[in-house]
DNA sequence: CTGAAAGCGCTTACAG
DNA sequence: CTGAAAGCGCTTACAG
């Protein structure tokens, strides 16, 4: 590569000290710097080409503007769009982003924090959170500052931008008691995440408070359609006259579609099926998955503003924000079967 | 954050100077240590905490091991399993990636270039290539090295990891002549990509090589469903009896099939329309879509393998490797209604 | 094999 | 408002 351009060439152009340039370049610190010089400085570095190391700038403020991101795999389709209000809300205030597929194990997790932290990341976002995890605990032991993204953690005192679980499950269950439904199971994700169990605890809950059996539940091991298969196949075989099935997110959805498809049965025909997150596409598909939309996109903006805010020493209290849902209705559901 | 420890803080418990400390610990340069003194070093580097800071040590050597990805959109499915691709390729060799999301506007690729170059990335994998790039054309003159993917420059003298459309249309076209279609339209790309250009291109041609017309194109502005839609309405306008459309991506054809639906249309009973990449869950869709499926995570890993040696300087001849597409058909293509 | 020095490109307290 | 100096934490030619 070409030598760079340093804050040194500009200065030597306009005929000032190197410090002058740096201030001059420097929204917080022009003020300082007569406007003419300001002026002269800013076409210098436009005419070379000029544009700054952050590099050594990190080193030198002990900062290195870039937070790290961990997520389970980026070809799960829910994650992009966090990824992406991740992303531009960083970038919006000067930072960049390093991410790390875990594909959920932990010595990865683990690794990509120690990667992270040779890189000094200021703070990290969280999406792969267990109700226990080894990372926040890291995290908190060596003063990281992090918010956690759509799982969060049993013990209290971090931040977290989540779902309204009580109140998209409960969205679903109205939806389909009132289609005449009764006999509503649930698929429900890892019990050792915070949305597997929340979701599973709601669907309990719920269903009791319509004077339901709520206790119809298989959970998956991971949120994957073929465990999705697995947990209806399970499901099936304890209740053949189930009429419903709440699926604790869209690909375990997907799978029990699949499962239903083998053994010849019609959605929503003979099951109704929803599902949870509202991943791109699922309108255009046979039949159009029923679903609780979650505002992916904010939700990483919003974590991602409170990291910031943290970072910045704005904002150190942590804080639980749970992002309301929206029940999507679409025709994986129909009035239950007589 | 608690205060780091550096290289100094493990001299002076060993009581050896930090230039000793600082080879210890490089694989590198360990050789030249006494062992006895790498033992000491090593273990009061463990006992104390010690992990390099890679921002200075990047200053000082101007290496980043950091290379930069420019997307169009995360949220565009073609992209994440390029993604996954680069990432697994590039941890395994120590790296990390920068990416950016730049909306195929030249202003973000710009602007995200410079950022990256802040941070002094050793390399750039590209997938947002024009055919005339001003990003390609920045990387060359600042020497650079870089990988293109999906899409290439008109120019050689570059590497990149494409597909082969050459092959990938003409299967689409031999399937659908062999399906008796006479009136084969074209909903091309953007004329300034090479997969939009190249797809035309190879249209054409294979139309002439049957003895069929192969001028029936209209081009969409950007790969999007809804200019999908749009470049369908205008070809239908120029055609009525045309029985099958030739998308050149997945979206666009979703695009075709969203306007022949708001035109009481059919798919395929009146038209037929294929795709090309084979994004995620087209099989679930209604109609399922015919389509061409591209090689989307070995194109990644290869293009990253690529720079990787370029980097090392192991590989500094410029290719262009050509991966094979592959047709699959599913359920949006039947045969031309007489 | 090890040390002392210089320097990567910035930023910032300290003077003036 | 501007300059001169010091230093962030490393690495590496140069000595010895």
């Amino acid at each position: 590569m070409k030598r760079k351009v340093t804050i040194r060439d500009v200065a030597e152009r306009v005929g000032v000290h190197h410090s002058t340039v740096s201030r001059a370049l420097s929204p917080g610190k022009r003020d300082k710097i007569s406007p003419a010089v300001v002026k002269k400085v800013e076409q210098a570095a436009e005419e070379l080409g000029y544009f700054p190391n952050i590099v050594a700038s990190s080193l030198k403020q002990n900062r290195s503007f870039t937070v790290g991101v961990l997520i389970p795999d980026l070809t799960n389709p829910l994650f992009p769009p966090i990824i992406r209000g991740i992303q531009d809300t960083v970038e919006a205030a000067g930072y960049t982003v390093i991410t790390a597929n875990t594909d959920d194990e932990q010595d990865k997790e683990l690794n990509a924090l120690r990667i992270m932290r040779g890189r000094a990341i200021e703070g990290m976002i969280i999406t792969t959170a267990r109700r226990e995890d080894r990372i926040v605990e890291e995290c908190i032991a060596n003063d990281i500052p992090f918010v956690l993204v759509n799982r969060t953690v049993d013990q209290d005192g971090v931040s977290a931008v989540v779902v309204d679980d009580d109140h998209g499950v409960r969205s679903v269950i109205d939806h389909l008691v009132g289609l005449g439904h009764v006999r509503i199971a649930h698929v429900s994700g890892p019990q050792h995440s915070s949305t597997g169990f929340g979701r599973a605890r709601a669907f309990a809950q719920c269903m009791n408070a319509h004077d339901l059996q709520g206790d119809l539940i298989e959970a998956a091991e991971k949120y994957t359609i073929e465990e999705g298969r697995r947990a209806f196949t399970r499901l099936l075989a304890r209740d053949k006259k189930l009429t419903a099935v709440v699926a604790a997110n869209d690909l375990l959805a997907l799978g029990c579609m699949d499962a239903m498809n083998e053994l010849g049965l019609l959605v929503p025909d003979n099951i109704s099926i929803t599902g949870y997150d509202d991943i791109q596409f699922l309108d255009r598909m046979s039949p159009a998955l029923t679903t609780v939309q979650v505002p992916k996109y904010e939700m990483g903006a919003q974590a991602t503003q409170k990291l910031l805010d943290m970072i910045a020493g704005d904002d150190p209290s942590a804080s639980i924000v749970r992002m309301q849902p929206r029940l999507i209705v679409r025709n994986s559901t129909a009035a239950a079967s007589p």
